[in-house]
RNA sequence: GCCGGGGUGGCGAAGCUGGUAAACGCGGCGGACUUAAAAUCCGCUACCGGGAACGGUUCGCGGGUUCAAGUCCCGCCCCCGGCACCA
């Protein structure tokens, strides 16, 4: 007899097959079915999947299983985010094309993917890369243009030398390129943007709408790159001319403290204010140095507070004072109006200048139950307080001073409340080859023209040779750039810029509704089945740029009319690294622990289970042979628990919590202990699932029960009572382990007996009467310190477990001199003397 | 500076509504089996003292509330992440 050695490679192989063949992950739009859609951020086909794939996967596959087997019909997709630079390095590299490496890579990726036994519908498989994908994503942009939420402009971009392209502002950091690392410099070009500054106001009020279904964090991290701040627009008059300047200020209230004018040197009026003047030459060739500092040093913070006098002046409008127009490197042209009002009493950064250039300084904000005085202050006071020196407005409170000053310059149309954001449209044209083709034309006669519908998608040219220097053929490529303007039908070339990448990851959560439809990007029905993704799992890493774009995306759609959807993901689980010796994996430090390997060695179940036990997901995770080792020790050890209980004739087809009928009645003794640990295990096991998907503790719990059948089956198995109920709390543990290592279980639970898959099975409930015990332990405290447990009766009164406790030798011992002054029991748990 | 997360054994971590701190795993130690080793099974393992019974100490630090605090409140330290001259 004997089940022989566990192999885990013949039985993952043998139920991948069986899972294929039944197609029982293959899902259809089912009204009368809740659904669940689950998904995990989907790949870059870099040609190997790494441990943090393989964590994000395991974490959704069991969500998957898990809600399946709650009864919901769930979607769980997987595609590939196809396009990107490294096939187009790739490619020069290895003298192939971006599209052969990145369908090699696909195919390589499926194949590992498939190994470790994830429950995706293969049939709804994408890859952005794709004409059929990228077709719709050409539409959006032109619906998008129509609407004006597409323009093109001319204007300072970041470049990547490195990557030879533009980035968005979101895709720099600290100065860096986000993929390659490589410094980012100021250019100035012709480029394409998305408005999702239109969408600023959106976008932060319906965080409300993921409050407690996204982690903080990144709420707050989004919160702070949109970065909203109320207003106003004030306007300056210039001195002597019938001309203003407008400044946008969060602080009304501290007006009359404005005691001069500070612009952005690339401020477009700067020129204008110092043409003719003496200072010309030296605010020119201040601004020329500012401006061709590089954007680091610039954004230093210790960078030093310098700026030079124009010669001009500007009138405050409620003091009627001269204020100096000066030009400062701190002030900067994309935010706001390139100019502020300087409050050097209530402003840290206006404060040094004024002190640094000796500028006037004027106190009207002063804090309750204190008076500030100019001369020896030696920061500025930005808090709240009492309004002084500003005339009218003496007395009231700084907060409602904001309002009432907006207002009385509002009547002269020289205010007007204002909001203002931090983010910037998001530049999409990329300078790159492996991209989806921006769909316009350029047109000597008739400029800029959409592509039409009809003549979409603009295909990427799949035979253009890639250049050595790795700059995009396109541009060169005759056949590609030469078209008939689809107005005037004269001679005119393509766009040769394309899609930004995340692009194509804003929306295919959506295009997986209804993945293989040709005439429409998404079924109508479907789409509104299925959306919003329920659970979505990824990487930190994209807490604004892949997750704010996406938010945006939808909205936008929203109101193109392809959807009525404002949010696409509905909870959001960011997983925390995979870290070898502290660090993340990577080449050049030579910690990468291949998932491929590890498979091959201890199998697609050792490996999740590890990966999953080591950590709760939202933590980094310590990747240790050691631990997966563990791993695969248990697994075997489950193996062989059903082996020996086959070998006794003790392994029979009862299912998981088999009520007391299915197990002969009553029991007693082991038995009764077994089961009630058997539903235990549910009842822990289901809350762990429910509460935050906290899969370790639920691993934990599991091996609890399987170490509790250790200790307990010797003396169960040779009764038939005792069988029944082995085999019930076996099959109880490979339902709820079967989510996390499916092959092992649905293979032992063939091997008890049972028919139907373990993947279509219902999870089990428990019999909350299978909890109760009879005696409980009891701890005995004396003022808060254990001093002795015993058993008692489960159900004694107060009185009965005073008079237990008082039975303890040790606490009596405790009590010695003390006389009892309370008593505090907790039922069923502990009792506390308190003496003295 | 602002915002968010975290600090528990040798290590990864548990700890529910304030009620036995350290479940589960790794590592270590001891035993059984074996000619031997591996594998497996059983036991011990927070720290200090003690042969043991038992006692003391311990959840970053210091206070507080409470019969009782890892958990609640106040102050502080450290680590990680985000934003940062944003007017």
């Amino acid at each position: 007899m004997g089940f022989g050695k566990y192999d885990p490679q013949q039985i993952e192989d043998k139920w991948q097959e069986r899972w294929t063949e039944s197609r029982c992950f293959e899902v259809e739009v089912d009204a009368s079915r809740p659904k669940y859609y689950v998904l995990e951020m989907f790949p870059y086909p870099s040609g190997k999947i790494h441990m943090g794939h393989v964590r994000n996967y395991s974490i959704g596959d069991v969500v998957a299983r898990y809600k399946r087997m709650r009864g919901f019909n769930v979607l769980h997709p997987m595609g590939w985010d196809a396009f990107g630079l490294p096939a187009e390095n790739a490619a020069i590299k290895n003298k192939t094309h971006p599209a052969a490496w990145t369908y090699a890579n696909i195919a390589d990726m499926r194949t590992q993917l498939k190994r470790l036994g994830y429950s995706y519908d293969w049939r709804r498989e994408l890859a952005t890369c794709r004409p059929e994908y990228y077709k719709w994503e050409q539409q959006f942009f032109l619906r998008l243009l129509e609407k004006g939420l597409v323009y093109r402009k001319n204007s300072p971009v970041n470049w990547c030398e490195g990557c030879n392209t533009v980035l968005a502002n979101e895709q720099v950091e600290e100065g860096k390129c986000w993929r390659c690392d490589g410094e980012v410099e100021q250019k100035q070009l012709e480029q394409w943007f998305l408005k999702i500054t239109a969408y600023a106001e959106d976008l932060i009020d319906d965080l409300k709408l993921l409050d407690g279904c996204w982690p903080e964090r990144v709420i707050t991290m989004q919160q702070n790159w949109i970065g909203k701040s109320v207003g106003a627009q004030l306007k300056f008059q210039f001195k002597g001319a019938d001309e203003y300047i407008e400044v946008f200020t969060t602080r009304p209230d501290t007006l009359c403290g404005a005691t001069f004018m500070s612009l952005a040197a690339e401020h477009p009026l700067v020129e204008k204010l110092i043409k003719g003047r003496p200072e010309a030459e030296k605010v020119r060739a201040f601004c020329r140095d500012v401006a061709n500092m590089d954007r680091i040093k610039r954004g230093a913070e210790d960078l030093e507070k310098e700026g030079v006098f124009t010669g001009a002046y500007c009138v405050n409008p409620l003091t009627g004072r001269d204020m100096p127009i000066h030009v400062a490197n701190f002030v900067l042209m994309g935010y706001g109006t390139g100019a502020v009002m300087a409050v050097p009493a209530h402003d840290q950064r206006d404060f040094e200048f004024a002190r640094k250039y000796d500028l006037p300084m004027q106190v009207v904000i002063q804090p309750k139950g204190e008076t500030l005085d100019i001369s020896t202050m030696t920061q500025a006071y930005a808090d709240p307080g009492v309004l002084a020196n500003s005339g009218q407005f003496d007395g009231q409170d700084n907060s409602a001073a904001k309002g009432a000053i907006i207002d009385f310059l509002a009547q002269n149309n020289l205010a007007k409340p204002t909001v203002n954001y931090r983010l910037r449209d998001w530049g999409v044209s990329r300078q790159r080859f492996w991209g989806a083709p921006i769909p316009v034309v350029h047109c000597e006669k008739c400029g800029t023209v959409p592509v039409p519908d009809a003549q979409l998608p603009v295909r990427l040219p799949e035979d253009a040779q890639v250049r050595e220097d790795g700059r995009s053929p396109l541009p060169m490529l005759e056949s590609f750039v030469n078209t008939a303007c689809p107005k005037c039908g004269g001679p005119a070339k393509r766009e040769t810029d394309t899609m930004d990448t995340f692009m194509e990851s804003s929306w295919y959560f959506m295009r997986y509704t209804s993945a293989r439809k040709e005439d429409g990007p998404f079924d109508a029905e479907a789409l509104k089945y299925w959306m919003p993704v329920d659970q979505y799992i990824g990487g930190i890493e994209h807490a604004i740029l892949h997750l704010l774009y996406s938010r945006f995306y939808v909205k936008a759609l929203r109101d193109c009319g392809y959807t009525e959807l404002s949010e696409p993901f509905q909870n959001l689980l960011t997983q925390g690294m995979v870290l070898k010796d502290g660090a993340k994996m990577s080449k050049s430090k030579g910690n990468v622990v291949d998932p491929n390997s590890m498979i091959g060695r201890y199998g697609a179940d050792a490996t999740r289970l590890f990966i999953l036990f080591a950590s709760p997901p939202e933590k980094d995770l310590e990747w240790s042979d050691a631990g997966i080792e563990g791993a695969y020790r248990f697994l075997n050890r489950v193996w062989r628990l059903a082996e020996e209980l086959a070998d006794a004739g003790a392994l029979k087809p009862i299912g998981p919590v088999a009520s007391l009928s299915d197990l002969g009645g009553e029991l007693a003794g082991p038995a009764r202990d077994l089961r009630r640990k058997e539903h235990d295990t549910v009842r822990r096991v289901t809350r762990d699932m429910e509460n935050k998907f906290q899969f370790n503790t639920v691993i934990a719990a599991l091996m609890e029960l399987v170490n509790e059948m250790y200790s307990l089956k010797d003396g169960l198995k040779g009764t038939p009572q005792g069988a029944a109920v082995l085999s019930s709390a076996l099959s109880t543990v490979l339902t709820l382990l079967s989510p996390v290592t499916p092959h092992l279980c649905e293979e032992l639970w063939g091997c008890m007996g049972h028919k139907e898959h373990l993947a279509t099975l219902s999870w089990p409930g428990y019999d909350e009467s299978a909890l109760v015990l009879d005696e409980i332990e009891l701890v005995v405290q004396v003022n808060g310190k254990v001093r002795g447990r015993l058993m008692v009766p489960a159900d004694a009164d107060q009185e009965a477990v005073r008079q237990f406790a008082m039975t303890h030798e040790n606490v009596l011992r405790n009590l010695e001199g003390k006389s009892i002054r309370k008593l505090i029991v907790v039922p069923g748990k502990l009792v506390n003397v308190v003496a003295g």
